[in-house]
DNA sequence: CGATCGTTTGATCCGCATCAAGATAGGTGG
DNA sequence: CCACCTATCTTGATGCGGATCAAACGATCG
């Protein structure tokens, strides 16, 4: 069970900061703010289960999460893995049939904010536009995963999820040091471990070299 | 070019079903009816190209549209078919480039409403719950469809598709006709035509049979 | 009636999944 | 410090699904 955290000191600036809650008035900030409580979680512990309806959703503090889906099938496919500043179980508030449609789990040890659905209602004015905003991109970055898993070798995916990596952490490309574990890249990009590990030594095709956990991106071509 | 309609009688109760438009005041709603504008497209006229400043988005009004995305690497990707009722262009509204991601072209003749990026932002207050919703419902569908270019085989994703087809568009299982052409379903299942025929023929497996352009579906199991 | 477009069928090839062993790295206890 | 264990990753061999190339088929239309 996720651990509240009663007598945590958060950082101000950093909760500003949060692309949720951006521009937006200072009252309407700590209106919201006001409502969330923080939990900490441990590696593998799970946010909330897919099928729960959605009471409370989070945004993550430190630490990362990841999202996965059932399917009826009975394969696990991971959707998504957020890190901090993101958003956790926002697209399950909208959804007509009130639940979530993934399960989340932390990757690591995390902190969280939560919130409940009724505190994102009380301030759905303020963050309409924002959570909008996410929404759209979120749209158009699954709309190309999905166009990649038809039609770009496992070499170019894992090259592609590389460099995003690399740009969207701000890591210096000259060389750093994987954030997940392979086998977790591996059911993000939808392939087998197997596949990834032969993949990673291919990436010379690519101006990527990779070693362990380490990697170098010497090329970055326009492509994202 | 797209061809302005003066003299277009639409009918109002159709527009008031529009899901974009879907628990507005009756005030909001003419405000923002009033901004729009119909315009007729003939089969493969463009709505907008990939790349164009997002200054108009659309509802369709009669027919279907294709959303298709070029890739870097030259190959045309269809990533969404809409019709009636459906926006068009919407979610490149949100987007920090301001540019369309994808093109949209008339499968066969459209009708459709015109809305300026101004009149919408001069009616976010009223519209943007449903627009969340529609987008939170649309992450959650592209989600699932790069989840079955992974995990289905084609003939598992054409019988996907011709069920949920089926239901979205109310149509008798017991015997219609497809909406589209066959090719324009293998671009948009994200198989070659030569792929999508054989797998026609191996529907039976699935509970469908499939004749030319006609489908019966004979068992609904109950994973979408 | 040939011409064109959309579709089907056949033959072949490549990429990835799968199954099965090894290899490497961390962590624990003696 | 080394032996041991487990988790994580790598490497090899094989098979299947779908892409690709090529050709035939069917329908619609001037």
């Amino acid at each position: 069970m996720l651990q509240r955290l009663l007598f945590y000191t958060p950082c101000p600036d950093f909760i500003a900061g949060f692309p949720l809650l951006a521009g937006l008035q200072e009252h309407e900030r700590d209106a919201f703010v006001g409502e969330g409580r923080f939990f900490s979680g441990h590696k593998k512990e799970l946010l909330f289960r897919q099928g729960d309806p959605v009471k409370y959703f989070y945004i993550i503090y430190a630490g990362s999460v990841r999202l996965f889906h059932l399917t009826p099938e009975g394969c696990e496919v991971t959707t998504d893995i957020r890190t901090k500043r993101d958003t956790v179980g926002t697209s399950g508030l909208l959804e007509p049939t009130g639940t979530h449609h993934s399960s989340a789990e932390a990757v690591d040890d995390v902190v969280v904010m939560e919130f409940s659905r009724e505190s994102f209602e009380k301030s759905l004015r303020a963050l309409s536009f924002n959570l909008l905003t996410e929404f759209a991109q979120r749209v158009n970055v699954k709309q190309m995963e999905a166009e990649q898993r038809s039609v770009m070798t496992a070499v170019q995916r894992l090259a592609c999820f590389l460099r995003r990596l690399c740009v969207a952490n701000d890591l210096n490309p000259q060389g750093f040091d994987l954030p997940y574990s392979k086998s977790l890249m591996a059911t993000r990009l939808g392939m087998q471990m197997e596949t990834l590990s032969r993949a990673g030594a291919r990436l010379k095709e690519q101006g990527i070299s990779m070693k362990g956990k380490r990697v170098w991106i010497d090329a970055v071509p326009a492509n994202a």
